[in-house]
DNA sequence: TTTTGAGTTGTTCGA
DNA sequence: GTCGAACAACTCAAA
C-alpha cells in the first residue's frame, strides 16, 4: 500500500451499503475521509424540495458515519479547489468517487482529476449510480441501442459487473462546516414511520414499501390519486438506494415486479444515451427537430407553471409539483405534452422548470423524458403522439379524485364535468356554486386547433419534404 | 445487402 | 356508449 489514507468524495451516492466507491476505498486503505462539497453551482439552482432532500440525506449520512466512529466532512466551494486541497491536507493518495453522466459532472470531474494529477493524487471512479455502466449494454453491432426494447433485452440478460467488496478501514472523525438546516425532509405523501426518515435507512424502508406493492404496479402505476408507483425517484437521484439493491429487492417474480425493474432499465438507458451524446441536454436526438419554430408564449408558460391553464388534469399536476416538488409520472407526461404540443413552447423551457422544482430533478432522466414527450428524442412510435389532457384525465382519474385534491375550487363538480368544466351546463355549474372564468380559468387554448397546429409544425420539418 | 419485424405510456372517426 | 380501423406514417435492429 503506497498511501494509507483515501478520500471518498460523495456526490449523488449518499449511502454506505452497496456503494462501490466506498467499498473500494475501505478495502484498499487503512483510513478513509468521507467528504461532501457543497458546490454553489449545484445547490443554488436546486428548488427547495431537492435542496432540503439533499440536506436531510447528508445529515443522515453523517449520523451513519458517526455511528461508525467517523464523520462526514462538509466543505463549501468549487471542487476543483476543495478536493485537491483536502486531499493534500490529509495526505490522501487517492480520491474515490461514483461517476455521473451529466455534462456538468463530466466537465467538473475532468477538471478535478487534472488538478489532482498535478499534485500526484490518484483518481478511482466507479459506476455505483447505475445498474450497468455506460458501454456495458450493446447491440449486436456493438453500439448503443436507439430503441428501448432491444436495449432492455440486452440489459436484462447482461450480468452485472461485480462491485468491490468493502474493507475495514478506519473512518476519520473529521468535520468542520455544519450542514445547512433547510426545511423539513421532503418525501412522498403516504410514507410514515421509518419510511419518512431521510437517508439510506429511510430509503431501505421506502424500498420495502415499494416492493410490497410491486405486484400491483402494472395495474396501479397510472392512477395518480393512489400510491401506485415506486416513489423511489428521489432516493435514486441522491443514491440513498443503489439501483442494484432496488432491482434485487423488487425481483422479477411477477409481471408487476418485472415491469417495475424495467423502469430501472429506462433509467440506465437515458444515462447511457446522455453519456454517449452530451449535446442531448440542448439538442434534439433527431436532428431535424432542431428546425422547429417554437412559440415564445410567456403568458402560456406562466399559466402552465402556476397550474391555471384551465385544463383540470394539467393544473392538478402542476400544482402538485409546485406544492410538493414531486409529480406522478403519468401526469408528468400529460403536463409536458400540453406545454410542448398544445402551447408549442420549447421543450427545453419545460425541462429546465421541472429540473429546478423536482425533488428528483436529474439531468439524464429529465432530458430523456422531455425529449421523449416532445417527440424530438427516443420514441419508437411511428406517429406523432399528442396527449389529450381531457381524455387522459377521464381515463386515469375517472372520479376526479386527483383533481379534487390539487384543484380544490373544482371539488364541488361531479365526475362528469370536472374534467372539462367549460362543457358543463350553466345550471350544473351554478348548482355547484361555480363560475367559469371567475373561480377557475377558462381553457387558455383550443385543444383541437392547437393539436392541428402542432401536427403542422412538426410536419413542416419532416425530412424528405 | 436487403428485408422484415417491431416499437412504454395515443387520438379520432365512423359504423 | 362501444369497438375497430385509420391516422400526421418511420426508424431501428436483427436476420
Amino acid at each position: 500500500m503506497t498511501d494509507d489514507c483515501a478520500v471518498v468524495w460523495f456526490r449523488r451516492d449518499l449511502r454506505l451499503d452497496d456503494n462501490p466507491a466506498w467499498a473500494a476505498a475501505t478495502a484498499a486503505h487503512g483510513a478513509v475521509l468521507a467528504l461532501f462539497v457543497l458546490d454553489p453551482r449545484l445547490v443554488g439552482p436546486s428548488g427547495p424540495a431537492r435542496r432540503d432532500r439533499l440536506f436531510g440525506d447528508l445529515r443522515a449520512l453523517q449520523k451513519r458515519l458517526r455511528d461508525h466512529g467517523g464523520d462526514l466532512l462538509v466543505r463549501t466551494g468549487d471542487p476543483v479547489e476543495v478536493i485537491p486541497a483536502t486531499a493534500q491536507e490529509f495526505s490522501a493518495g487517492t480520491v474515490y468517487v461514483n461517476l455521473d453522466v451529466s455534462p456538468f459532472a463530466v466537465v467538473r470531474d475532468a477538471a478535478v482529476r487534472q488538478a489532482l494529477d498535478t499534485h500526484g493524487v490518484g483518481w478511482n471512479g466507479q459506476w455505483g449510480t447505475l445498474a450497468h455502466p455506460p458501454g456495458a449494454v450493446r447491440t449486436a453491432a456493438g453500439g448503443l441501442s436507439q430503441v428501448f426494447t432491444p436495449f432492455h433485452k440486452v440489459w436484462a440478460r447482461t450480468p452485472w459487473t461485480p462491485w468491490p467488496i468493502g474493507g475495514d478501514a478506519t473512518v476519520l472523525a473529521i468535520s468542520d462546516e455544519s450542514i445547512p438546516s433547510g426545511g423539513p425532509y421532503p418525501f412522498v405523501a403516504d410514507q410514515h414511520g421509518s419510511a419518512a426518515q431521510p437517508g439510506e435507512l429511510g430509503a431501505g424502508a421506502r424500498l420495502l414499501a415499494a416492493a410490497d406493492r410491486a405486484d400491483r404496479y402494472g395495474d396501479e402505476r397510472n392512477t395518480p390519486s393512489i400510491h401506485g408507483t415506486s416513489e423511489l425517484s428521489a432516493d435514486l437521484k441522491f443514491g440513498t438506494i443503489s439501483p442494484r439493491t432496488a432491482a434485487q429487492v423488487i425481483g422479477e417474480s411477477t409481471p408487476g415486479r418485472a415491469a417495475l425493474v424495467r423502469q430501472l432499465a429506462w433509467r440506465d438507458w437515458y444515462a447511457h444515451l446522455l453519456h454517449a451524446t452530451p449535446a442531448l441536454v440542448h439538442s434534439p436526438m433527431k436532428p431535424q427537430y432542431a428546425a422547429i419554430t417554437w412559440l415564445d408564449d410567456d403568458a402560456g408558460f406562466l399559466a402552465w407553471t402556476e397550474g391555471r391553464t384551465g385544463f383540470p388534469f394539467v393544473d392538478a399536476g402542476m400544482r402538485q409539483l409546485r406544492a410538493t416538488g414531486w409529480m406522478h409520472n403519468r401526469v408528468r407526461m400529460v403536463t409536458a405534452s400540453f406545454l410542448v404540443k398544445n402551447l408549442l413552447v420549447d421543450w427545453r423551457r419545460g425541462e429546465a422548470y421541472f429540473r429546478h422544482v423536482l425533488v428528483d430533478g436529474d439531468t439524464p432522466q429529465n432530458v430523456g423524458n422531455w425529449q421523449w414527450v416532445a417527440g424530438t428524442g427516443p420514441d419508437a412510435s411511428p406517429y406523432n403522439r399528442i396527449f389529450n389532457p381531457v381524455l387522459q384525465g377521464q381515463r386515469f382519474d375517472p372520479e376526479g379524485a386527483y383533481i379534487r385534491t390539487w384543484v380544490p375550487e373544482l371539488a364541488g363538480l361531479d365526475a362528469a364535468s370536472i374534467h372539462e368544466p367549460w362543457a358543463a351546463g350553466p345550471l350544473d355549474l351554478a348548482a355547484a356554486g361555480f363560475t367559469l372564468g371567475v373561480d377557475y380559468p377558462s381553457p387558455i387554448v383550443d385543444l383541437r386547433e392547437s393539436r392541428q397546429r402542432a401536427l403542422a409544425t412538426y410536419e413542416a420539418v419532416r425530412p424528405g419534404r
